[in-house]
DNA sequence: TGATCAATATCGCAG
DNA sequence: CTGCGATGTTGATCA
């Protein structure tokens, strides 16, 4: 990892054009090849980078001289994306060996609401019982297929946070699931941890019902059932 | 602009959990508040940071040496999220004034290609007119209201990348549209200067027509008219 | 402040 | 390689 600190301009053009007038900044150039230069704010946001693989060519002294500058870095990619950086002055230039990072591991996403609920299906409603998780369909697989009390089919899209887009979705495989004899009539519930209000207006105005999930309680419930073996 | 280099670990609890076992990283410190932790890949995107406002609490010589660790820092925010980075050996630390930063000058995006179509709606053929830009509706504004040769009303939806989601807004609108007795019947146009396969599918499905946009071309256009004033 | 929309989104997975 | 969903999305704009 190389750490630059110089007063600079860049331009990039790629898959749009932009430009950076001269100010002092970091560039930050990573052992994957990668270069970015950051301002010292918009938090861990780049003014401008450009992502690997890429190759950096930087400017014999004469070149630099040439223009004016302290040094000319030239970055392309292989769709012939170019981020040009022209250094005026070099306030800092160190490098550093960081080795292969072990990585992120993460915990409490998303991943578990789907197993949460089918698991616990009965959240839905009471005698409710599970079909199948990912149930398939021509244009995707469902997220959750279950029966009410009554017997009656339930397609369930579940999201973290619910918005149009869930709405549209559960309404294509609703639409689809009630062409099915064997399934039909199909409801729908559109469930998350959150949803917005223009989701919910939608789905209400198409008969499909809105439940909001506490993914700690679901957890907490799990916990329980977990503890009581 | 704080640098500093050193092997850590970190904790972070706060919309999720997640844990960064030790290894030597990049601690980032902006001006702006914001803390990041950079691995030697993933581009510019670090492993874990902190957005600001947050604050930064080092802890004094004493309380680190008896966790054993050359430091630990705690950053939290107001939301009660907090980010702790243990080092263990600090390997470089130095500070960099860099001042405010003027900012990226954009050129290609959306709004842009919104002004060039609406300046040149001969593009999508001869005789069309403009309605106007940014025509209201109940769910949102139209991007484009125009009529074509024969005087019908078409509405057009722009996008720099014609994905699925734009063809849902598009039909969304059509239908809101098209209960107007004033303007239906109504046509719609989805106008990007990348369609995707699937959006074309389900654009043609809904008898939605197609466009793709040349940008250069558009400008160039431009370009010609104001060359001849 | 909250809602909505775009982004050089990035990233991971499955088909 | 493409499509699709999730993201601690981030960031800007507008009410």
């Amino acid at each position: 990892m190389r750490l630059v600190i110089a007063r600079c301009s860049v331009d990039y053009a790629g898959r749009l054009t932009a430009h950076l007038p001269s100010a002092p900044r970091l560039i930050l150039v990573k052992a994957d090849g990668s270069v970015s230069i950051h301002a010292d704010d918009r938090a861990y946001k780049p003014l401008n980078w450009m992502s690997p693989p890429c190759t950096l060519k930087e400017s014999v002294d004469g070149e630099a001289v040439e223009n004016g500058a302290a040094a000319v870095w030239t970055v392309i990619n292989k769709a012939g994306e170019k981020l040009i950086i022209t250094m005026e002055e070099i306030l800092h230039d160190s490098s550093h060996e960081l080795g292969v990072d072990p990585g992120l591991i993460k915990d409490g996403v998303e991943a578990h609401l789907q197993e949460l609920l089918a698991d616990r299906i009965e959240t839905l409603g009471e005698g409710w019982t599970l079909v199948r998780r990912e149930y398939p369909t021509a244009i995707g697989p469902v997220d959750i297929l279950c029966r009410d009390a009554d017997g009656a089919t339930v397609a369930v899209e579940i999201k973290r946070r619910g918005e149009i887009d869930g709405v549209e979705q559960l309404t294509r495989y609703l639409e689809l699931l009630n062409r099915d004899p064997h399934l039909a009539p199909v409801k729908g519930i559109f469930a998350a941890q959150e949803i917005k209000p223009q989701a919910r207006v939608l789905a209400t105005d198409r008969g499909i019902d809105c439940v909001v999930l506490d993914y700690d309680a679901l957890r907490g419930i799990e916990d329980d059932k977990l503890r009581l073996f």
